[in-house]
DNA sequence: GAACCGATTTCCT
DNA sequence: GGAAATCGGTTCT
């Protein structure tokens, strides 16, 4: 028997591999809905998946797999269903969910989680990040990187739960994302971070548009219609509610 | 070995 | 609306 909380997160069945480990862009709609879970017991998080970008095969020249197999990338030439986690920009994780078979690199980035539960524990893991982040200073601990640290910590607090994990960069601070998860297998119920399967009564109105900050890329990769979100929803990234970039 | 740039977020003007 | 923060991979010297 179910032992359900009052906020929708019921003890659900792992995700299937079998809906990651063919099509890229099948595999996205699939994804859209799914739960991304961290933990386990009362202070498990939970949140909704509601934002995915593609990144389909070597030939997707705005993929990290375009260069070929690196240390770095090298989880997304593995089995589907596992994590690949990588660094941008110096700061920020990003967690994407890997697709296609073994041999052939695919992957599906999280842009937009809609909490669930556990949003107590996200808050307190988006300020633990900030912490953890070098001091742009002298790298110690000083009264005025307390002080700044305070009053994020206060501007975290008062946000709302939506805005918690709405963005790649959110998802991996709020679910405590980062290199030791890379590897990870999302589809292993016992994992500490592990997908679920979605609500079978929810709504699946798809957006689609271009991906996002890979300005780097040529046509035709550079347009192709490869994020997809669910309309309307509160947890999707600025970038894909804001007015500028709509596809 | 150095320069350049990125699948981002935050803070300041 | 714009720039800073920051590190790892790629591509030059």
């Amino acid at each position: 028997m179910h032992r359900r909380r009052a906020n929708n997160a019921v003890d659900r069945a792992p995700f299937s591999r079998a809906l990651l480990d063919g099509d890229t862009l099948e595999a996205a709609r699939l994804l859209l809905g799914a739960r991304l879970v961290r933990g386990s017991g009362f202070r498990a998080r939970v949140g909704r998946i509601v934002e995915v970008e593609a990144y389909v095969g070597q030939d997707d020249l705005a993929s990290h797999a375009r260069f070929g197999r690196t240390k770095r990338n090298a989880v997304m030439f593995g089995s589907a269903g596992l994590a690949y986690v990588y660094l941008v920009y110096g700061m920020h994780y990003c967690l994407n969910v890997v697709t296609e078979e073994p041999g052939r690199p695919g992957a599906l980035l999280v842009r937009g989680v809609e909490p669930l539960a556990g949003m107590d524990e996200m808050r307190r893991a988006r300020v633990e990040w900030l912490a953890a982040r070098p001091s742009r200073a002298t790298g110690r601990s000083t009264a005025a990187e307390r002080a700044r640290l305070e009053l994020a910590g206060g501007r975290i607090a008062a946000l709302a739960d939506a805005s918690l994990a709405s963005g790649p960069g959110l998802v991996c601070a709020a679910f405590s994302i980062g290199r030791s998860d890379d590897g990870t297998d999302l589809c292993d119920p016992g994992s500490d971070l592990r997908l679920e399967t979605a609500g079978e009564d929810e709504a699946r109105s798809i957006q689609t548009g271009s991906r996002v900050g890979i300005d780097y890329a040529p046509e035709p990769w550079l347009s192709k219609p490869w994020r997809y979100w669910i309309k309307g929803n509160a947890g999707v990234s600025g970038t894909s509610n804001s007015r500028r970039r709509a596809g």
